[in-house]
DNA sequence: TTCTATTTGTTGATTAGTAAACAGATTTCA
DNA sequence: TGAAATCTGTTTACTAATCAACAAATAGAA
């Protein structure tokens, strides 16, 4: 059963507070951020703000909670997309079709994201994003790999490669992405594939 | 007695509906525009429209109404600070405090003064832009000049000077103002007073 | 010219937001 | 420590916008 369409009001509502959120996060850090704040520069009544929110921690809760479902469906598309091509032929050194999406994705939800993994916003954002990454490659992993080969545990290099992942998502979102989605994704699963020593030049092979 | 200020619901309905106008106008020119674009523009409800206006006409002529009201506001501001201060002194080569406070009018309304002053805008509000640059000339020059010394007539001489203004406002407004009130307010005070051929360098005196 | 598609202008019941007020809690300042 | 200022959470009656539908008008296509 198709859930029923949010009503224009609710809609634009939030997204004032949502961008008013943004705005006072990036300016003076989540926990100096007032309600009055809030609905001061989304310019709502402040009645309003609690029609749709218990308090600021509920909106800040409720912000990231979204970013992950979004994300979420990210992934499960991506892996449809992937089983509805029939190629599993695909080689390792190409970028994962989940890391182009989760680079368009940052890309549409850049202010939020450049904030909330910036020094004003949010450090258990970072860590959940970093175990969302780790899940999606570790499943993904799980299905090339023979772990009798590896001359690291799994779970190490896939700590590896998530935490080198999203340090280069922070740099591209504060230099304001000047790089496409796709660029980024091709630089990653180059550097992943070929290790940042050898894209580096300091190694040939 | 102070008008009511309005509700929130009401500015910013009417302030969706003016960018969604302000937008299409510039991507297909006012006749082309519906009603129905309006409204799934501005993200709004189609009978919301008609609580605000009459019709697409009602809105333009509106938008424009408010424009001259601003305008009409701000000549009796700069004419207000120029009594205030008690200095008549100034000379005729500054800039006039009403063109100063014109530019920073125009660059808050950049948007919507670029598109109605463009190629799809509305050849009727450039005439009449035009007419109140010239009354606020008019007004002024006739408070500095004795038509006895003046080798052409005064209303040639402002239909001159604020053809002049309209066009370098035009050029302004299409470079995306690329400099800033100021700096365009003494540009034009300076052409103004040492006449085109000096500035460009052609005429020493 | 006729038919189809789109737009217009309006309507009514409902939803969502609103202004303003209130009492209590928290923060800031002297 | 106490006073003042600010913020919070809630409330109520009202306003504004909403969804969806309708009939008529207009525009576009065949």
């Amino acid at each position: 059963m198709e859930k029923k369409k949010m009503d224009r009001p609710i809609v634009r509502t939030r997204r004032l507070i949502r961008d008013a959120f943004t705005g006072l996060m990036e300016e003076k850090g989540f926990e100096a951020i007032t309600v009055s704040d809030l609905t001061e520069k989304a310019d709502i009544n402040r009645g309003t703000f609690y029609l749709h929110y218990k308090d600021k921690y509920d909106l800040l809760e409720q912000s990231e909670g979204e970013i992950f479902e979004e994300l979420d469906r990210i992934g499960e598309e991506a892996w449809k997309a992937v089983n509805q091509n029939y190629t599993n032929d695909l080689q390792v050194e190409q970028p994962l079709p989940f890391v182009i999406k989760l680079f368009e994705f940052l890309e549409e939800n850049f202010e939020f994201m450049k904030v909330i993994l910036g020094p004003n916003g949010n450090p258990s954002f970072q860590v959940r994003l970093k175990e969302f990454i780790k899940k999606k490659m570790l499943y993904k992993f799980s299905n090339f790999m023979n772990e009798e080969n590896m001359v690291i545990p799994l779970d190490y290099l896939v700590a590896y490669v998530s935490s080198a992942h999203l340090g280069v998502i922070q740099c591209w979102l504060e230099s304001g992405m000047d790089r496409s989605p796709q660029e980024m994704a091709h630089m990653l699963s180059q550097t992943t594939f070929w290790g940042p020593a050898h894209v580096a030049g300091l190694r040939k092979n």
